[in-house]
DNA sequence: AAGTGGTCTAGACCACCGG
DNA sequence: CGGTGGTCTAGACCACTTA
């Protein structure tokens, strides 16, 4: 376990780790200054973040714009395949989960998600965009893309509420056969002051193409999820190789 | 798609992306030096580096170990439910791989894999450590830890190749159920050297409980993938919520 | 208004890779 | 051994948050 190094930053690396973990921020939630850490560790600034950054990879903490650093709350457990509620999914977790929605129209669909929908470039689609906050903490910027001929009338109702739910209540609509693609990549620029992170920031990826109890495509969603707030865990029957 | 920013960082992120993808260094695979390059944008080394960092993080560019910068080639496509084989995998998208076996020994176990492998601490098994290679660039370390009681004599067999061939034709036994987790987080000391990448960068850690066709559970993976490497797709009938 | 993090300058030395 | 990337110094100004 022991690191063979004697980088400036990974000693600071090591040491804050160390008191992070006895607990010795815990009260405040957050680290002390960038000035004020540098000074302790008799460096500059430019190093210390350096450290801060390592720290914020590994997950041990992370950073609200210009706002500070502050210790890293354990990550949600997330199943893509487990068409939960997300409440649901944060409340078995003992977490506290909160749905803001940013907006609600009807928007005509890009090329590349016309495929996703199976739909065509240009079509008419709803879309809608919104916040999920965790404890208090925004981590995942998700746009929901439907296929309206399903959804006659849905930008009407409370979309702050589960749309799985909606889709049952109101449509009669179930989940069936789900496929998700996840990958790091830049958090999108509308999304990146939402989570109070840097644009270009890296972020997970995650796409879903969900289909109803008849397998026909009915949305897709596209989440950005904080790099350092989800654990993906999925069980499932395994696939014969071809 | 246009960035609201005067970043000097930003711009040059935008500057060199543009020639990427306009195959300026397509022919080398490579980046110019980091003095030229910062000499070029009239700019700091410490600025250039942060530029080429967001680069990376968006998947563009990569970097190996004090070697340079170099363009980075397209991700592994994945899917962890599905046990084909490495090679055929890559075979099937175009490219090629390379499996290396670093050791093969029986080990005691660790409080931690013995629950995942349903066996008591301190047990044996049998650890098989592999680095993967795609096109010749290390992308995966992966540890494969095997309860004997099904593998007897194993160790002795050629590993460079698919394992779930062997547990076919040498034991009869093929997979079931799978379970994998995935979440980011920093590559341990072993495998940075061996994929080329600093200790401590941000990796895609993915373990995997696999059971067999009688449900018992035979072998655990644990696997390191360099970030920029893989693009995760799951496709399977969905979960209902509970 | 004060203090924070975000960005940047203009150098420097070291460890390592490759010819 | 020359050139590369990796690390570090000692400042500075700006944009934003917080009080």
């Amino acid at each position: 376990m022991e690191q063979f190094t004697n980088k400036t930053a990974d000693i600071i690396c090591q040491a804050l780790s160390q008191r992070i973990r006895r607990g010795e921020f815990a009260a405040q939630g957050r680290l002390p200054g960038e000035r004020q850490l540098s000074e302790q560790f008799a460096t500059t600034r430019i190093t210390l973040r350096e450290a801060l950054g390592q720290l914020e990879a590994q997950g041990l903490i992370y950073r609200e714009l210009r706002r500070g650093w502050f210790i890293a709350p354990p990550r949600l457990v997330y199943n893509p395949l487990h068409r939960s509620h997300f409440h649901a999914m944060a409340q078995r977790q003992g977490r506290a989960a909160n749905t803001e929605v940013i907006d609600a129209h009807v928007a005509a669909v890009s090329h590349e998600l016309a495929d996703k929908l199976a739909m065509s470039e240009g079509e008419e689609v709803f879309r809608i965009r919104r916040l999920r906050r965790i404890d208090g903490r925004a981590v995942l910027y998700v746009e929901h893309y439907l296929n309206p001929r399903y959804f006659p009338g849905l930008l009407e109702l409370d979309l702050t509420q589960s749309l799985t739910d909606l889709y049952l209540t109101r449509y009669g609509i179930r989940y069936g056969r789900v496929r998700f693609t996840m990958l790091p990549g830049p958090v999108p620029p509308l999304a990146a002051p939402l989570l109070k992170v840097a644009a270009g920031s890296p972020a997970l990826f995650i796409t879903r193409i969900n289909r109803d109890q008849h397998d026909r495509i009915i949305d897709c969603d596209c989440e950005y999820w904080r790099y350092d707030a989800l654990c993906v865990d999925v069980e499932a029957q395994g696939v014969l190789g071809g």
